[in-house]
DNA sequence: TCTGATGCGTC
DNA sequence: GTCGGAC
DNA sequence: GTCCGACGACGCATCAGA
């Protein structure tokens, strides 16, 4: 496959902020793609390479990117400047340069870019490290824009740079996968109807993995993806509202206050071979947290758990917590990992037990889950692993004082939390 | 060996 | 994290 | 209501270059 088909699909998406019509795009382009391709595909159109807990960076920016094509179209960069400044990003800036090179430039391109070739590429700049890696990734972008017609190189320096901007998202391309190798070829359903594709991207957030396995073998293909200790779940995000009568409205007239910590969000995965951390975002953070793994390694002997935690500095003299701005000097590092632990002591506020011992617990009403989880830190003991805050209410009305009590506390406000029917657990959505 | 530029992920 | 635009 | 992109403050890592 060509990627310039893959770049032209993408001209297409951009023409047009109709979901619908993006998503009946994007499934033209799934059938008509070799579904051993599947896979790259889907990652090139999310910008990614792989799934977000492999943590390939690509390592370019802005500005190195504009390096290499200041070089590839032989501007200076003062030039490419403007052109970005006349453009409007610097895709479209390559585009012009590429375009305006003329006759020359066409003797360039005339082995024409494979979506393989552009995959492999830059997967090759990610993987560059050590001394004169940027110089090394410059020179392979380099090489791979120099191969590229005017509309490639513009999907190539916004993948780059981490920008596609098609308007489509991994809410429009799984939606796409859906309809595309799962329903009849000429069928209409109401969008979203089913959502099997999502509902398995929620506990499996590999979007590559997942379009290979439907393009091949269908709904078949989903079998093998359930929810598994050592892969992220998506996270559960919270809604900011403003004041007690839109949480009435929101919530009804009964549901769980929390306190809404000021600190990180760790998901962490303990099992048989060993103890998994993942951030917000999916990023495998574990090596980052040693006593976070080693609290949950005492903790959790024998089971197996996913579980979700807000991980906030306090002084453990005082007990009191510390702000954001202390936790995030644990954020990313890997360099005087013990004396940051020992300068930033975490306490891990436990909120959600998504899954325990073979039992997956996200269809399952907020209250069981928070039994489930209590149950299981009882067994915890003391320790830095401690339950959150939450108290149960009948009347929302009074919220206030349980809000001002968790500023006291040192926390950022409260989350309102619905019990009952339908306080599953949404990954990936807001529901709090 | 140090410092600034750059990239990237957290909220 | 926030915000606003588009559907 | 949902999805998407654009935005900001902050801290850390890596690398180039002095």
């Amino acid at each position: 496959m060509k990627y310039l088909t893959l770049a032209e699909t993408y001209q297409d998406l951009q023409a047009t902020s109709k979901r619908l019509e993006m998503r009946d795009i994007l499934v033209d382009l799934f059938r008509g793609t070799e579904p051993r391709l599947m896979g790259r595909v889907v990652y090139l159109t999310q910008g990614t390479l792989g799934p977000d807990w492999e943590g390939l960076q690509l390592g370019l920016g802005e500005k190195l990117v504009s390096r290499a094509i200041a070089l590839t179209a032989g501007i200076s960069d003062d030039d490419l400047e403007a052109l970005v400044h006349r453009e409007g990003d610097l895709g479209l800036a390559t585009e012009a340069a590429f375009a305006s090179k003329g006759p020359k430039q066409v003797q360039l391109f005339q082995e024409s870019l494979t979506v393989d070739r552009v995959f492999e590429s830059l997967t090759m700049v990610a993987r560059v490290e050590g001394s004169g890696s940027t110089e090394k990734r410059i020179r392979l972008l380099q090489q791979l824009l120099m191969d590229a017609d005017p509309l490639s190189a513009r999907y190539i320096v916004r993948t780059v740079v981490g920008k596609l901007r098609l308007g489509i998202a991994d809410m429009t391309i799984l939606e796409a996968l859906e309809k595309a190798f799962l329903w009849a070829e000429d069928e209409e359903r109401v969008m979203g109807s089913d959502k099997v594709v999502e509902t398995i991207y929620n506990v499996h957030p590999d979007m590559g993995a997942i379009a290979l396995a439907v393009a091949n073998e269908g709904a078949e293909g989903l079998a093998g993806f359930g929810i598994q200790v050592g892969v992220p779940v998506r996270s559960m995000l919270a809604e900011r509202l403003g004041s007690t009568p839109e949480i009435l409205e929101k919530m009804g007239d009964r549901c769980a206050f929390e306190y809404k910590y000021d600190g990180m969000r760790i998901q962490a995965h303990v099992g048989l071979e060993g103890v998994h951390l993942f951030s917000r975002r999916m990023e495998t953070i574990t090596s980052q947290f040693p006593d976070v793994v080693q609290a949950m390694e005492s903790a959790f002997a024998d089971v197996e758990a996913i579980m979700e935690f807000e991980a906030v500095v306090h002084n453990p003299e005082t007990g009191e917590l510390l702000p954001f701005q202390e936790v995030s000097h644990r954020r990313g590092r890997v360099h005087g990992l013990a004396e940051s632990v020992e300068d930033y002591p975490l306490v891990l506020f436990a909120f959600d037990l998504l899954y325990l011992d073979g039992e997956e617990l996200l269809l399952q009403e907020f209250q069981l889950r928070r039994e489930a989880l209590e149950s299981l830190l009882g067994k915890a003991g003391e320790g830095p692993i401690r339950p959150s805050t939450l108290r149960w209410v009948e009347d929302p009305e009074g919220g206030d004082d349980f809000f001002l009590e968790a500023i006291a506390a040192g926390c950022e406000g409260i989350i309102a939390k619905a019990i009952g029917e339908g306080s599953h657990y949404r990954a990936g959505a807001r529901g709090w």
